[in-house]
DNA sequence: CGAAAAATACTGGTATGACCAGTTGATGAG
DNA sequence: CTCATCAACTGGTCATACCAGTATTTTTCG
């Protein structure tokens, strides 16, 4: 059974999706007014209070700028919205896969790492070591069966560990947002980053890195850990978008349709 | 005149700002329900539309979790919250600036520069190439009356313009970000960060680089000139940590006032 | 007594209609 | 034609009612 968590919609989360996607997805420009609120009451059927709650989260997400009497307009999402906007942009409503902002993911995911590693090795109490190893053990007997998708777990907390012992805010909240995106994508990055996920030994290498605090090394094991998945993954976008591309002439590129989890809170 | 922007805030605006500033400064724990929609309503003195729109928000920041029937409860922030609730972490409610906050901020910076001028080396045609040798062109211009606050303006947009012509969508989002909470601190930043917003040179060569696809040259460059800026940053804060520790025995240091601008949209 | 079931008192979700407060653009006076 | 005025938008706020889940309490019954 590999069931999925049921999405509990209210209707302005269901607003919410619909419009972000219209402006994601360029239907709606940037510059030219959203229908008036009440006018949005009619199109879609639901009371004012679900449209404003929605362009109130647009706003929040920098798609939109409300002003009294003046109309809600569409900002140019590429120069306002935050990283926040990166889930919405990955996943079209259709449930395809945007290749583009999966290979900007995998990216940033190398270009972060390192300098995670860097700091977790300046940083790192006594404590945080010992959570690291072990992480490391339990993926060592992992490895032993070749349990990949619990290496893969391990791995991922293996990170999490990492990059709250880093000290620095700014690179946990954006890996919350790269995590949630990892999540979505778990069965398939299971298979493509398998290289990277089975490399238990240089896992190894960063936590007793991190425990003589060598940030030299650990920042450069890191970075060559990240390198395997992360050239996996853009192989594979690269062979997709060549192929969506002789396919059927589209310019975006998409893989796989997947169902919508995401819980409400 | 140095008038601000005056910020007309809504209701529903100023219910985020509380709510949020009592969550992430921590008098409302993770796990904690909050009031009910109802008792906020009295408790603030507002309809309960306005609380519900800013609740909205706060659930889409990862700050709460709202659920029909089981209340709405308080999430950990620093372990579900996204990239975007940086600015709010940065500046406390009470105008001050939270200085470990603006070390991430740096750190992440100069982790991600080196890469988007990498990406932006591979990437960028000669439109791309013709914009950044214009901002040089400007900043050489401006570097000879060492008008330092148009060194910064320009500095700003030229990583605008490298970050636009990496084909990076992750780091342009996240950039945006950064880019906000940068645009609150200019004043102070212009002078903590003069050497590296003087360094025009570097700003030419990385632009050269680009021209060339030298993606090697230009990665360094930019650490290089990242680093300029980032040292003294950090150890301003360093210094700062430890006046205000030794001042008032505050675990958390503060700096200068800032009064409070932020359009609404 | 103890466990299952039903009633109740919560919680958030939706709907309606009214009115206030800014902005915009047409209208008419000069 | 220019400018002040006003009407017709726009979003912002409010109050009230009821629906729909959830948690808690009370009741029932083995």
């Amino acid at each position: 059974m590999n069931l999925r968590r049921i999405a509990k919609k209210t209707l302005s989360d269901e607003v919410y999706e619909q419009l972000s996607g219209e402006i994601v997805e360029g239907r709606f420009g940037p510059g030219i007014s959203l229908p008036a609120e009440r006018q949005l009451c009619d199109m879609l059927g639901v009371n004012r209070g679900a449209i404003r709650e929605a362009l109130k989260r647009l706003a929040q997400a920098g798609l939109v700028s409300i002003s009294q009497g003046g109309g809600t307009k569409v900002l140019d999402f590429r120069r306002n919205a935050g990283l926040d906007l990166l889930m919405r942009l990955l996943f079209r409503r259709d449930g395809t896969v945007n290749l583009e902002v999966a290979r900007s993911i995998m990216e940033m995911r190398a270009a972060l790492a390192p300098d995670i590693a860097r700091l977790c090795a300046r940083r790192a109490d006594k404590a945080d070591v010992a959570v690291l190893r072990q992480l490391v053990e339990q993926m060592e007997g992992a490895a032993v069966d070749d349990d990949l998708p619990q290496l893969q777990t391990l791995s991922l907390r293996f990170w999490d560990a990492m990059v709250r012992s880093s000290g620095n805010i700014a690179y946990e909240l954006a890996f919350n947002t790269l995590r949630e995106t990892y999540d979505r994508l778990r069965d398939i990055l299971v298979q493509v980053m398998a290289d990277e996920i089975r490399d238990v030994r240089s896992h190894r290498t960063i936590a007793e890195a991190v425990a003589r605090a060598d940030e030299l090394s650990a920042k450069h094991v890191a970075g060559a850990l990240m390198e395997q998945g992360t050239r996996r993954v853009l192989e594979l976008v690269a062979v997709l978008q060549d192929a969506t591309r002789q396919g059927h002439g589209a310019d975006e590129a998409d893989e796989r349709s997947a169902p919508d989890p995401e819980p409400t809170g």
